[in-house]
DNA sequence: GTTGTCAGATTGTCAGACAATGACTTGCCG
DNA sequence: CGGCAAGTCATTGTCTGACAATCTGACAAC
């Protein structure tokens, strides 16, 4: 059954033959959940797919445990939800927990922005680029994934301007939910809209000193977001 | 402490009305990461304390799988730090991160104080609720923890008038670390000290409907809180 | 049609093992 | 006598195998 014997190169993992310079001592943990992540968000686990342990191990060339330190790492970020004996499965985001997201980020992103004047130059600067490099993307047609993380990556530059790595590291949690919940929609149709214009005004404002009418754009922008989310998940009743 | 991430979603499903006996469906690793969790809040493990393994298995006589996935999952949570090939250890306070989880504390119960009026019945009920216990608690001498966390349960309510489950969450994780910090810093002198009358002018003024000054209050609170162990954190620089 | 029971599948937990890596000790050489 | 290299030990990261507890589904019985 298991040719092993000679160590576990098991089926083709092309990463691991690639030299990967010392840099990122990546533990097989970290490689199966970023694995996990990636398919997630690229929509190609459906939400309520099961995740089995034995399945997983063997199609990804890795021990039980390893995938299962992996899929616990995944609970705890809410990406999938584990129920006891019966196993871990893609997380299934419903309107509830969409509109909560939307409520979490509306209060960490308006209190990066409403922080705009006692932001440092370089969290303002982060600003500034995320937006260049989201016009990038959006100009030379990067993939769906790609804009996707481009976008929230503006959004999650906003909440850098409290200069908190924690408030950052909560809003990424929320964004990754949130991933979770787009991928699950436009799983067919990836029609990311092209919002440059709308973040391009909101930095424009704050370059300006609005701060105040930023914050309610940005209050705009999100609520908008959120209608767009549910409309979309009305669509698609699965069940 | 946080009661449940899990359950309760309580959209109208009335099985509440079947005994819900608590079945406590714990499992081996749950009660591990609970241990510990106690250990570390009641200062009986040291900052920076390496937590080994093996030790921890047969210590607690689980097997050392077991007692790796609660270690990660402390990690998961802020309380401990893995280095890789070098084991997990009891996560050090520093100043700087202090000072972030008070910002972000800020951030996230000031939301919570601003948006009193909008606030939904049970919420309100929850933050008078939890002020009666803390002042319960210090009437009855409580012991050091228990002073400590229905100080903390107050603030927690306090975000939880958003009515977001997820910033309660991250509420949650960011008074964990500052249990943490607290522990550690009054590990000798545990002085808890009476501050049922800042709260209680707290919620007085929110009764009241003066937001804003309750907002202000709020902040002043929350960074007179912040020097208090900023301060006593400099009387111990054991390194 | 409902209920009881059983087999299969899956998870939760355990035990043991091995390689890789980091820390410590020892001995050599200047 | 002191600094550096090699060896040794401890610890973690990962794998293999195993077993009990539990859930799921189907099948038989009433």
């Amino acid at each position: 059954m298991t040719p092993d014997t000679s160590g576990h190169a098991s089926t083709g993992t092309p990463f691991d033959s690639l030299v990967t310079v010392g840099l990122e001592q990546t533990s097989t943990v970290d490689r199966v959940v970023e694995e996990l992540r990636r398919a997630v968000f690229e929509g190609e686990l459906e939400s309520g797919t099961p995740l089995r342990e034995v399945a997983l191990a063997e199609s990804l060339g890795v021990s039980r445990p390893t995938v299962r330190e992996a899929l616990t790492l995944l609970v705890s970020e809410g990406l999938a939800i584990r129920e006891p004996h019966r196993g871990v499965a893609v997380a299934t985001p419903d309107p509830e927990s969409i509109g909560d997201v939307s409520r979490a980020r509306c209060v960490l992103e308006l209190a990066g922005v409403r922080g705009w004047r006692e932001a440092t130059d370089a969290d303002k600067k982060a600003v500034r680029t995320a937006l260049e490099e989201y016009a990038a993307a959006v100009a030379g047609s990067a993939s769906y994934e790609e804009l996707n993380r481009r976008h929230l990556a503006i959004h999650l530059a906003f909440v850098g301007l409290t200069g908190s790595p924690r408030l950052v590291a909560m809003g990424a949690s929320a964004h990754a939910e949130l991933r979770l919940a787009l991928a699950q929609v436009e799983r067919a149709r990836r029609n990311a809209s092209d919002q440059v214009a709308a973040h391009q005004l909101l930095v424009d404002l704050l370059e300006a000193d609005k701060v105040d009418q930023a914050a309610a754009e940005l209050r705009r922008h999100l609520a908008d977001g959120e209608a767009a989310i549910l409309e979309r998940l009305g669509l698609h009743p699965d069940q």
